[in-house]
RNA sequence: GGCGGCGUGGCCAAGUGGUCUAAGGCGAAGGUCUGCAAAACCUUUAUUCAUCGGUUCGAAUCCGAUCGCCGCCUCCA
């Protein structure tokens, strides 16, 4: 299996530390806000790594922080007179909430940086004593022209950062690069014990403390978003090395961003729509669908055409799913067991996720999949259990287990007994009749009301059968 | 200004030295099936990969130039 690793900016064979166990760091919300779709983004590219590492047949242990202090949520904080414990308890529900419902599969663990206070402590005591941090006025900074190699994973340096002169101005720095380990609270922030003032820690030390303390001084996949290699993905590789002698992360993993109209999606362009507004138009599965389309580090444009355009393509799997599921539930075994070479699929999606989760390519080999399973049905009248089965279970374990973008159980059937199905199926047996008499003008009435509210009749040889939106 | 990425059919998108007269999806056209539909299947839809030049027996893929777009360098997935 091989991986991008920006740190190395190639590809390279993925051996971890310790095998079968994969180690893997995802650096997740910080829980002022409801999340956007791009961010969705994100949290979906690493299920499915997450997901296909699973597949392969890994043992993971997957950490996803919450980062629960920092500006953004103080001001936030303070404009609705509520204390920070409540703004980030109200979005970290929110957070769960919505990535439930993006059918992502729960991370082994999500520690917060607020439940890390010691770990945070100590490490930044350790880089001071390392003599990599210096403190002044209760801030405590780190002192970037000491560590050797910064900058190796964003491919800038130093100097050429300097005449750039985009970094904040802060006199009690001695070089404007230098960043935040502590930060001094002011009035009405909130606040932590410390050697060094009652305070809170900088952005980038949470993630190596929780890293640190969740998967060891060596892991195995680092990840995040594009934006994050400069600075905080910078900042974690400087702040690791001059505090502990592990090796932290080995393959660096970095997500392309979800655009508009070309544009970085993104709070303060404020051209974004929340997951949560996404998901009330959209399924996750169709979501999921259009973030598989496109390979996880290229940038991917988001619109509603495009989102359209992946429902259509994503209700012909569906609808072959659905065949293949009633079929096993009427359990008819009369049929004839085709030659299908299912293990040929099955190398190829392999093929195409292990070459660097090249999910695209996945999915043509499940719609080459799908057609070629149509085209076997389309040819006899019934086909043995065993095919069906067989069917189901690559889509299951594709399709459904790694991508998420089907899932059998809630696949609109219209089976089992409920009041709606009985009358659809009242409905779909006077069209019969009706349509026995030749009567199609009452037969195609019956059709057309139906799919006005929602339901659509399909006539086959062996019988109609419907489907709901 | 520094660093990085991208430009493939109407749209989305894989492919990064020969099997590429370029996968897959959406869309479009024709056909099979059907009372008519729908779904499904079959066929068609890029001799061409931003432009120009070079390297090579061979380039969408490597090199150079040009044009265009985007990102990071400040909080951001």
């Amino acid at each position: 299996m091989q991986i991008y690793n920006t740190l190395t900016k190639k590809k390279e064979e993925f051996i971890p530390l310790d095998p079968p166990n994969v180690t893997m760091y995802v650096c997740g919300p910080t829980v002022y806000d409801y999340f956007h779709i791009g961010n969705a983004r994100s949290f979906v590219v690493s299920d499915i790594i997450y997901r296909y590492l699973e597949y392969k047949g890994y043992k993971v242990k997957y950490v996803m922080n919450l980062t629960d202090v920092d500006d953004k949520l103080i001001k936030k904080a303070n404009e609705e007179g509520i204390t920070t414990a409540e703004v980030s308890k109200r979005y970290i529900d929110a957070f769960f909430e919505d990535i439930d419902k993006l059918k992502i599969k729960r991370a082994t663990v999500y520690p917060k940086a607020t439940e890390h206070m010691q770990e945070i402590t100590d490490l930044i005591k350790k880089i001071e004593e390392n003599s990599y941090a210096y403190e002044t006025e209760g801030e405590v900074f780190f002192d970037v022209a000491k560590f050797d190699g910064y900058g190796k994973l964003s491919g800038k340096n130093i100097d050429d950062l300097e005449s750039g002169a985009r970094v904040e101005i802060n006199d009690k720095k001695r070089n404007p690069l230098d960043f935040s380990l502590w930060k001094k609270a002011k009035d009405g922030e909130p606040f932590w014990d410390s050697p060094w003032s009652k305070g809170r820690p900088g952005w980038h030390i949470e993630c190596s403390a929780m890293s640190m303390k969740h998967l060891g001084e060596s892991f195995d996949i680092h990840a995040g978003g594009n934006d994050l290699i400069f600075p905080h993905h910078e900042n974690e590789i400087a702040q690791s090395g001059a505090g502990c002698n592990g090796g932290f992360a080995k393959y660096w993993i970095h997500f392309g961003f979800l655009n508009i109209r070309d544009e970085k999606m993104s709070k303060s362009l404020g051209n974004f729509f929340t997951a949560r507004e996404v998901l009330n138009k959209y399924s996750a599965e169709a979501i999921r669908f259009l973030f598989n389309q496109a390979h996880y580090s290229s940038p991917l444009n988001y619109s509603s055409d495009l989102i359209e355009s992946s429902k259509k393509g994503l209700e012909k799997i569906s609808s072959t799913a659905l065949k293949i599921k009633n079929e096993i539930e009427k359990g008819n075994n009369t049929g004839e067991n085709p030659d299908f070479n299912f293990n040929n699929y099955y190398t190829q999606f392999e093929a195409a996720m292990d070459d660097n989760f090249n999910s695209p390519k996945a999915i043509a080999v499940i719609f080459d999949f799908v057609r070629d399973v149509n085209a076997v049905i389309a040819k006899r009248e019934n086909l043995s259990l065993e095919f069906y089965k067989n069917a189901k279970l690559f889509l299951e374990k594709t399709a459904e287990q790694v991508l998420g973008i089907l899932h059998f159980d809630e696949l609109h059937a219209g089976q089992g007994p409920s009041l709606e199905n009985d009358l659809i199926e009242l409905l779909t047996k006077l069209r019969a009749s009706a349509k026995a008499d030749k009567n199609y003008q009452l037969s195609d009435q019956i059709r057309d009301g139906l799919k006005e509210i929602g339901i659509t009749l399909q006539d086959s040889k062996t019988g109609t059968t419907f489907t709901k939106d």
